[in-house]
RNA sequence: UGGGACGUCGCCAAGUUGGUUAAGGCACGGGGUUUUGAUCCCCGCAUUCGCAGGUUCGAGUCCUGCCGUCCCAGCCA
């Protein structure tokens, strides 16, 4: 069963053309794939062409298919075939078919030979450089390859040797015999095949000759009887020659590539390329990172398939460039999470509080609903002590007027318990804040007839004695500038934000929450969504920081500063 | 000095075959509710569609010219 897509998804090109072709009476249903390059994670820019690939059968009828597309046999792994089946799956996709391109070698071998008998397609002796040479530029036509008119029979010939492995890697290809004058650059003659000895992960070692992107792909679409093959704008420039191969060879069906802009997002890189080198020179803990937009990286980060899906759709499906501020990921993770995440209380850096007229060595538990809007999630009962922390931030000594926490003299409720007044702040030698004593007004404690007296501040807490210690980690953008890759003079990886990762090494959460695991989701209440880390040992918890709450209070103390 | 594509509010993005006042979301501003400065709820937010002409009773939608941005010269995908 597949994920839906969101109700409010809007209307695209795609989805009005597909409609059109099935008016039109072209299909009966709606065939697509997803095709990865097993050479890498699959990142959030793969997420918007899952959701797309797999919404348009799931809403007009039909399947999508899950292909791995590795014709090279040089950069492709097991491992990264395994990830892309766990995360296309984990964003709740069900692929009908699990397909390889190398599955289709030998009938693609087959169509290489009816073009080289319909005269289409040729096998060239020059080596690269010289291809490359007679190949033109952008502005100036190529010119024939001296073996592009060499007989039928020698090509078969020929080929059928690079076949049978009879010649060295890189001695000849076999190419295209299109138009070495065509303004398209991708209709000069391009390689269908090249040599290349290298054991593949699939096949092993059964081939020595493999076929090119453009040989490959639209004959296994059609092969797969694709209906709709959609893609990302770089490939434009390939439609006619995917056209004119579909036009030339006996295939089975006649697919259509239809192409969408890729998504970029602020603050990240999401090129493989560029992920790679993060990961293989170590400016990340891997590829499942939290601060990496891997859907690998998000999901340990805390994100939810469903918030992922729906930012999928929502940013739409055109043609034009876009940048997507991080920030709109981020706030339907906020949405997601709001409705559905239980709250607690958690303490990331513990300031001390005594309430010097509560009763010493007892215990007083509280009720606390698990969801101000949602009953359903039930209650909890929550420790109150003598000795409790309450978080460094919520209490200022020289305070703005409008600080509406924690002050000398001044009065804060307790989240879930009762108002107190801070009566005393005491210091250390370095005159830092290390004590607050407070006294309670026990007539204001919750379900009690005085609970609804207002003060401006409420603040979270933690009973010192029965708060858990855990680790937190916070997360901030892994680059400092919106487009880390934009200047090609200058080397992303000097844009790295060195402050993308905060450790947290002795943060106090309320009792239970060290048996949470990964999978689980909770909202440490004021200070944002949080996920077991899978780092996390029973008695030594690890938390991420998905994201933080909407915070209006520190664009204000910006503002307030200038 | 080639070819392909794109250009509607700060960011995304709808805009049927040209037809009255240019959807929606986000962001932002204002107000209300609130034991999370969260959530939620109201209200506001493009006389204008890259620019300049033209056709038309009427153009974001048609025509012409210009400007800007992106992609293409791997035996990568």
């Amino acid at each position: 069963m597949n994920a839906p897509e969101s109700p409010s998804a809007p209307a695209h090109f795609i989805r009005t053309r597909i409609a059109r072709d099935l008016e039109d009476g072209l299909h009966t249903q709606v065939v697509t794939r997803f095709p990865p390059e097993p050479n890498g994670f699959l990142h959030i820019g793969h997420a918007k062409s899952i959701v797309l690939n797999f919404a348009m059968p799931t809403e007009f009828g039909g399947y999508t298919n899950l292909r791995f597309d590795d014709t090279n046999p040089a950069r492709e792994e097991q491992r990264f075939i395994d990830s892309i089946k766990e995360d296309v799956a984990w964003l709740g996709y069900d692929w009908k078919n699990e397909c390889y391109a190398p599955d289709y070698f030998e009938t693609l071998y087959e169509y290489a030979l009816h073009l080289i008998d319909h005269g289409l397609a040729y096998v060239d002796e020059q080596d690269a450089d010289t291809i490359r040479a007679q190949r033109g530029t952008l502005t100036d036509a190529g010119v024939n390859s001296p073996f592009r008119d060499r007989p039928v029979a020698e090509n078969r010939d020929l080929f059928q040797r690079m076949r049978a492995g009879g010649f060295a890697d890189g001695a000849m290809v076999l190419r295209a015999r299109i138009d070495m004058a065509a303004p398209n650059i991708n209709l000069r003659d391009p390689v269908l095949y090249r040599i290349r000895r290298e054991h593949h992960h699939r096949t092993g070692n059964d081939w020595c000759i493999y076929p090119s992107y453009d040989f490959a792909h639209g004959q296994s679409d059609a092969i797969e009887h694709i209906t709709h093959s959609l893609c990302t704008l770089e490939f434009e420039d390939h439609r006619p020659l995917y056209d004119w191969l579909i036009e030339h060879l006996p295939v089975p069906s006649r697919p259509v590539q239809i192409e969408f802009s890729r998504l970029n997002i602020d603050f990240t890189v999401m090129s493989k390329r560029r992920l790679t080198r993060l990961v293989e020179e170590g400016h990340v803990s891997g590829w499942d990172d939290p601060r990496l937009p891997t859907i690998a990286g998000l999901r340990r980060r805390g994100f939810t398939p469903e918030a992922i899906r729906a930012f999928c759709t929502e940013i739409g499906v055109t043609k034009s460039e876009s940048v997507i501020p991080f920030s709109e990921l981020e706030r339907h993770l906020r949405e997601d999470l709001n409705v559905r995440a239980p709250r607690r209380m958690a303490v990331l850096r513990p300031l001390k509080l005594v309430l010097t007229n509560f009763p010493d060595a007892e215990t007083e538990w509280l009720e606390a609903p698990n969801h101000p809007q949602n009953p359903d999630l039930g209650l909890r009962r929550v420790p109150m002590t003598r000795e409790i922390f309450i978080e460094r931030d919520d209490f200022m000594e020289q305070a703005p007027k409008k600080f509406f926490r924690l002050k000398p003299g001044g009065e804060v409720r307790l989240r879930n318990a009762f108002i107190i007044r801070c009566d005393e702040v005491i210091k250390n030698g370095d005159g830092e804040v290390i004590e607050l004593r407070c006294s309670m007004d026990p007539e204001t404690r919750s379900g009690q007839p005085g609970a609804d007296r207002k003060v401006k501040g409420t603040i979270h807490w933690v009973s010192a004695e029965h708060a858990e210690r855990a680790q937190v980690r916070l997360y901030d953008r892994l680059f400092g500038v919106p487009h880390p890759g934009g200047d090609r003079a200058v080397d992303f990886i000097e844009h790295l934000n060195d402050q993308s990762l905060e450790i947290l090494a002795d943060a106090r959460l309320e009792p239970g929450l060290g048996e949470a695991r990964p999978g689980q989701f909770f909202q440490f209440e004021r200070m944002g969504y949080f996920v077991p880390d899978p780092d996390g040992r029973p008695g030594a918890p690890v938390f991420n920081r998905a994201v933080t709450l909407r915070d209006t209070w520190a664009r204000l103390e910006k503002q307030l500063r200038g």
